[in-house]
DNA sequence: GTACTTTTATAAAAATTTTAACAAGTACTC
DNA sequence: GAGTACTTGTTAAAATTTTTATAAAAGTAC
């Protein structure tokens, strides 16, 4: 074990690069050289040493364009790996990630009810370093762990608001504590667009939104290419904008959100209603727990064609598209991303999504943006907390290894 | 005339320093070598030349901290000048400044339509040249010219699609080659908030949301500390989201939208029909242009405590609010501030504003965001212009004077 | 097929920047 | 009130980076 603790301008750089060449594939360096405006000699002395410590690899030639071919280095994907963590109100997922977000485990979800649960992060604690002892990785491999959770998430100081607290310190120095790795945080729907951004159908573009359909309805906002949260972390609470003339009262103790009638709750308590009334229909409520059943039932039955089902989630939509109408006049956004665990739900919502644009939309504007539907789906947010914790390989030291 | 193509970067970053001295009044070298990462001896050496130069100057000490006192350097206001341009709808006033954003020379306004009028790109650029010849400023002390004006405007190609429009180069280019300056145009609600933000009352904030209270309601946003336009510059446009169950045709062709309640237009054409109606008022419809004249009479009139006048401007002011609830939700500023022509109605406003927000925002968010009336007022838009220029001052070399 | 242009890669030279050491000024503590 | 700790500013040496030059590789034009 050598102290070295000169030289951080090169290992910020040898950072750099490696964080570079995860979120790219592969580069040459000379585009790492315009990236990063260091000289071509800076950069092969880096690339250099990255190879004989074991983290890049030299990956065959680009085509040339009209001049010797560049030769391409890649991150090698088993030189260290990532903690994805994915926690929703309900449930946690856990997955140990390569640097090609490819999983070299399989993935460990277990109950874990966030609210008012104050076991809840003794719990996660214990869970994940469960998994990482069963795992054939050795902690020493991984770089660190990322973390996507529901609530009002302050990023910089590692702190959830809402859920998960911690006295004295913050909640990512106490998990890093017993676990004994970096750990980052961030919200839900801020990592499923991070994710929709860097490897999904959004990607490299610099203004996106991406909306989070889940149980709620999340934003996630991508403004000049990083995660925006705003002042106090809370942009994007787009499921509480008044937006109706509806009375209904919101949980928030507001009338007229959005969320009172286009969430994946209502939607399901909807269609109790309508069983109850003898609607025809596919759709039985055979569950005392409306929500979590009726919400994916929904979702399949809309997908074989269920009319009452489909009725229901194009009321929704609708609502929903006049939400973005206001949201790309706001934002002139480059891509609207329909993702979360209810994206398999886009391609039914897209059509009352879009005939609300139409209504609501200055047309210069609905052309501007582009409406698409997640390919990455429920992996999204797995995804997200992996570039998460990549995204801070190259700010402190800590996040990368003791090569 | 020395030629000396060498040392790039250094005079870059003696550029970096005058454009932060213009912006932040007086800085010690300490904190400059922590602002731009460079070493306290680079700076000094660069601060150094500046002084010899004739850019910058000592402005005494600073305070202490606990030790030795730090020396603090400012830009010297005559060094050189911007020729502010700020233009609306029907008028345009030009005026030089100097670094202190002092007027160096009177200003000059005079009326410019900009609708169907294929002469008044020639009308601006000749007014401009009689302008710099009539000071006293000579031409080569002049570093460039910023213009504010309405329309999408591509900042980056320098171009404005919905006025003033060229064959074959920019605008930006064809100005600068007639008059033989840098230009840099921008749309004029970007760079009233960017007034607010540099020297106004949200200085240094990050996230800044500006309505520009005109014959419109534009609206400016600083996202990040910086201008946000979004992907193809149309963001912020505010006055058209869908917010009103009412059915009025707005003149972008849609039903709903803020515009059609809210605007000074509007608000100058309910204050005829009221006083058609008899209505008890001060007020009198004296000239067959109704807009004009009649918008500065009713804020005359609302700030003497006239009811009639009281009434329209608070009606305008909860429908402005409840856009303002919206766009609380999405961005989370840190402050919104009205600003503009018609900022002086700002404490009419005020109330019917707070009053919406109450209505129609999550309590937690209307606290995050506070706000704010301009004391920058009609200067705003010729401060932002300035701005403007100063901000792409280390973009290019060509912005610094050939010292 | 040869010459020319374009692009990448490497090595030595030049330039710049940072580090380190020291001097000077100020506030806080005892 | 003296000592200590902390901050700024200057100079010279050390380290790093970039520039320049050169070679190699690949496409394009004649």
């Amino acid at each position: 074990m050598e102290n070295k603790p000169k030289n951080i301008k090169g290992t910020q750089l040898k950072n750099m690069i490696i964080k570079r060449l995860y979120f790219d594939k592969a580069l040459s360096c000379a585009e790492l050289s315009t990236l990063f405006d260091k000289s071509i000699p800076s950069i092969t002395k880096s690339v250099n040493e990255l190879i004989s410590e074991g983290f890049v690899v030299e990956s065959g030639y680009a085509p040339s364009s009209g001049g010797r071919r560049p030769l391409l280095y890649s991150i090698k994907s088993d030189a260290m790996y990532i903690l994805a963590v994915a926690m929703d109100q309900i449930s946690t997922r856990i997955q140990l990630l390569d640097l090609s977000n490819q999983a070299v485990a399989d993935s460990l979800t277990f109950d874990l009810r966030l609210k008012n649960n104050t076991e809840a992060l003794e719990t996660l604690i214990e869970n994940i370093n469960n998994y990482i002892a069963q795992s054939n990785i050795p902690k020493s491999k991984i770089a660190g762990i990322g973390m996507g959770m529901p609530g009002f998430v302050n990023v910089r100081q590692g702190i959830n608001y809402s859920y998960l607290h911690t006295i004295g310190e913050s909640l990512t120095e106490y998990i890093s504590k017993k676990i004994g790795l970096p750990v980052y945080i961030d919200n839900d729907s801020s990592l499923i667009a991070l994710a929709e951004q860097k490897f999904g159908i959004a990607k490299a573009q610099q203004n996106v939104m991406v909306i989070n359909l889940g149980w709620g309805i999340g934003l996630g906002m991508i403004v000049n290419g990083e995660i925006f949260r705003g002042h106090n972390g809370f942009a994007g609470e787009l499921s509480h904008i008044p937006i109706l003339d509806d009375d209904t009262l919101c949980s928030c103790g507001k009338r007229g959100c959005l969320e009172t009638v286009a969430s994946m709750l209502v939607v399901a308590e909807k269609a109790i209603e309508g069983i109850q009334d003898g609607r025809s229909t596919s759709l039985k409520n055979t569950d005392n727990n409306p929500s979590k059943i009726l919400g994916d039932a929904i979702l399949e039955a809309a997908g074989n064609g269920d009319p009452f089902a489909i009725e229901l989630l194009s009321d929704a939509g609708f609502k929903i598209g006049k939400a973005l109408a206001i949201l790309i006049h706001i934002m002139n956004p480059e891509t609207i991303v329909l993702s979360g665990r209810g994206a398999r739900a886009g391609k039914i919502l897209m059509a009352p999504i879009q005939q609300a644009l139409h209504q609501y939309c200055i047309p210069r504007l609905a052309e501007s943006t582009q409406m698409l539907v997640s390919s990455l789906g429920f992996d999204a947010e797995l995804i997200g907390t992996a570039a998460l914790m990549m995204e801070n390989f190259d700010k402190n030291a800590k996040g990368a290894l003791n090569a």
